[in-house]
DNA sequence: ATGTCC
C-alpha cells in the first residue's frame, strides 16, 4: 500500500485490488502511523471497497485501529446505486457522543474554593463502571420504547431538562425512523437499568475552563470566554448499543452472500441500506441513538443539581453531538445531489455556517464540534467551515497510540490519579485498572489533532479547555 | 465500547 503526500495535511491511499475509490487520509507526519502494513491504513483501504461508496474512503487526524472500520473513518454509500450500511462503520457504542454545558454564573475563579466538594458530589452521584444502573430505571418495556423513539425530546417531556436544551441537541435530540421491533428482547433487556450512567473506558463527566480563545467571533455566541467554567459529558448507548450491533453484525453476516457482497474483512459485515437487513439495522440504530441521547440529557440533569446546590448556578446546553452515528444525508456528489448513507465512526459531523441544521442562533458562527481530549489533558470546542472536503466531518478526539493492554500493562492507576491530582486535576474514578488504560500517554497529542483538523480544512478551532476534575467511567 | 466469550 502507497501513501502520497497530496499536501502536508492530507495524504492519499491509491486504488488498488477491490478498492473502488482511493482512502484520504488527513493527517500531519506527525500524527501518520508508521505507513507500511499499519491495521488503520489497511483498514481505510479496506472501506474503499464497500458497494456503492462514493468519493473516498476518509480517516481523520486521530484515526486508529478498530473493529472493521478504522475509529477515525467516514464512509458514504449512495443508497441508490447498492450503497451498503454497515454496523462496523458505526461502532459498538452507537451514538457514543459528547455535550458541552457552560456556567451561566461561576467563573473558574469564583468555583475554586467550592471544587472539592462538588467533585465529591458528583462523583456520588453519576453511576459509571460495567454494569452500572442508571439514574432513571425505567419501570417497563412501554417506557424503554418511548426512550427509544423520543430521545432526549422524550427525557425532556418527562421533566429531565428544559426545551431549550432540545435547540441545542443534534436532530433537536432525537432521529425519525427508530424501529424498537429491531431491537432484541436480550437488548431491552440490558437498556433498561442503565439510563442516566457513564459507563467505563474512555468515558467521562469533566469540570472544565475555558484557557484559551481561538476565534472571539465565534467564541462569544456561543457563550465562551476565559475563565468561562464548562462541563463535558462522553457517554453512548451503554449495552443497549452494543448489543443491537453484535446482533445485526451477525444477521447481516449471513444475509451479505444473498446480496452478492464480498469484503476483505468479515468486520465489515454489511448489506444494501436498501434492503430487509439494512433498514432493520438502520432502524434499531436510531433506537440506540435516541438512547444515547436519552443517556447525556439524563446525566445533565444530575449534573445540574450538583451545580445549582453546590455552586448555585445553572447550566446551559452548547451542543450535543455523537460521533458514533450513520446518517441519511444529500450531499452532492460529481455534481449530481444524491442520498448517501454517511458513516461516521469516531468522527464529528461539523455543519458549516447558513446549513439549516445548525442551531438558529449560532447559524452565523456554524456547528459547535465538540472534541475531548484524553483525561487531563485539554479538550477542545471547534466550529464547522464551508468547504469540508469528508461530508462536513472531523476529528472526535485525541486517538489511542496504544492498546488499552499495553496502557496498562506496567502502570498502576493509582500513579495516574496522583499524577493528576499533583496537575491540580481532581479525580473522581471508577476503577484503578480503567485509569491506567485511560492514562494520557497512551493517547495523541489533542493540541496536535485539532491543529491538524483546522490546518487540514475540516473545521476551526474556536476554544481550548482545561480539565478541573474529572468524574472517570 | 461491552454483564471485557453464549
Amino acid at each position: 500500500m502507497r501513501i502520497v503526500e497530496e499536501t502536508p495535511y492530507r495524504f492519499r491511499i491509491d486504488r488498488t485490488g477491490a478498492m473502488r475509490v482511493p482512502g484520504i487520509v488527513f493527517a500531519a507526519r506527525s500524527l501518520l502511523p508508521a505507513a507500511e502494513g499499519d491495521e488503520a491504513l489497511t483498514q481505510v483501504a479496506n472501506v474503499a471497497t464497500l458497494p456503492g461508496i462514493v468519493t473516498a474512503s476518509f480517516a481523520m487526524p486521530d484515526v486508529h485501529w478498530g473493529y472493521g472500520f478504522p475509529i477515525g473513518g467516514v464512509a458514504a454509500t449512495d443508497i441508490d446505486d447498492g450503497g451498503v450500511v454497515s454496523p462496523g462503520g458505526v461502532g459498538f457504542d452507537i451514538s457514543c457522543g459528547v455535550r458541552l454545558l457552560i456556567a451561566r454564573d461561576a467563573d473558574r475563579s469564583a468555583l475554586a474554593p467550592r471544587l472539592g466538594p462538588l467533585m465529591d458530589r458528583l462523583g456520588h452521584v453519576v453511576p459509571r463502571g460495567m454494569q452500572t444502573r442508571g439514574v432513571w430505571e425505567l419501570p417497563n418495556r412501554t417506557v424503554l420504547h418511548e426512550v427509544l423513539e423520543g430521545g432526549a425530546r422524550f427525557a425532556v417531556q418527562q421533566g429531565h431538562g428544559v426545551v431549550r436544551d432540545l435547540e441545542r441537541c443534534e436532530d433537536r435530540g432525537v432521529l425519525d425512523g427508530a424501529d424498537p421491533a429491531a431491537v432484541s428482547d436480550r437488548a431491552v433487556e440490558r437498556g433498561l437499568g442503565q439510563l442516566g450512567s457513564l459507563g467505563s473506558g474512555n468515558h467521562f463527566l469533566e469540570v472544565q475552563a475555558v484557557e484559551r480563545i481561538f476565534d472571539p467571533d465565534t467564541a462569544r455566541p456561543m457563550g465562551l470566554d476565559v475563565g468561562t467554567v464548562c462541563v463535558m459529558i462522553h457517554c453512548g448507548s451503554r449495552g443497549l448499543g452494543h448489543q443491537i450491533c453484535t446482533d445485526h453484525v451477525r444477521e447481516m453476516g449471513k444475509a451479505m452472500g444473498r446480496y452478492g457482497i464480498h469484503v476483505p474483512d468479515r468486520q465489515l459485515a454489511c448489506v444494501p441500506v436498501r434492503s430487509p437487513e439494512g433498514e432493520a439495522y438502520l432502524g434499531a440504530m436510531v433506537a440506540a441513538a435516541n438512547y444515547g441521547r436519552a443517556n447525556r440529557q439524563l446525566l445533565t440533569e444530575a449534573a445540574r443539581r450538583v451545580f445549582e446546590d453546590t455552586a448555585g448556578t445553572t447550566l446551559d446546553l452548547l451542543y450535543d453531538i455523537s460521533h458514533n452515528l450513520a446518517k441519511l444525508e444529500r450531499h452532492e456528489v460529481d455534481g449530481r445531489l444524491r442520498t448517501l448513507c454517511v458513516h461516521r465512526k469516531g468522527a464529528t459531523r461539523s455543519l458549516p455556517p447558513r446549513h439549516p441544521d445548525v442551531p438558529a442562533d449560532l447559524v452565523d458562527v456554524g456547528q459547535p464540534v465538540l472534541i475531548p481530549g484524553t483525561m487531563g489533558t485539554a479538550s477542545y470546542v471547534l466550529a464547522g467551515i464551508a468547504g469540508n472536503p469528508a461530508f462536513y466531518s472531523t476529528a472526535h478526539g485525541a486517538g489511542r497510540v496504544q492498546s488499552r493492554h499495553r496502557a496498562a500493562r506496567h502502570t498502576d492507576g493509582r500513579a495516574v490519579r496522583d499524577a493528576l491530582e499533583s496537575h491540580g486535576v481532581l479525580v473522581r474514578g471508577s476503577s484503578w485498572r480503567g485509569l491506567a488504560e485511560e492514562k494520557p500517554q497512551a493517547y495523541k497529542d489533542i493540541d496536535a489533532v485539532t491543529e491538524v483538523s483546522e490546518r487540514a480544512g475540516l473545521a476551526r478551532r474556536v476554544a481550548r479547555l482545561v480539565p478541573l476534575g474529572v468524574v472517570k467511567g
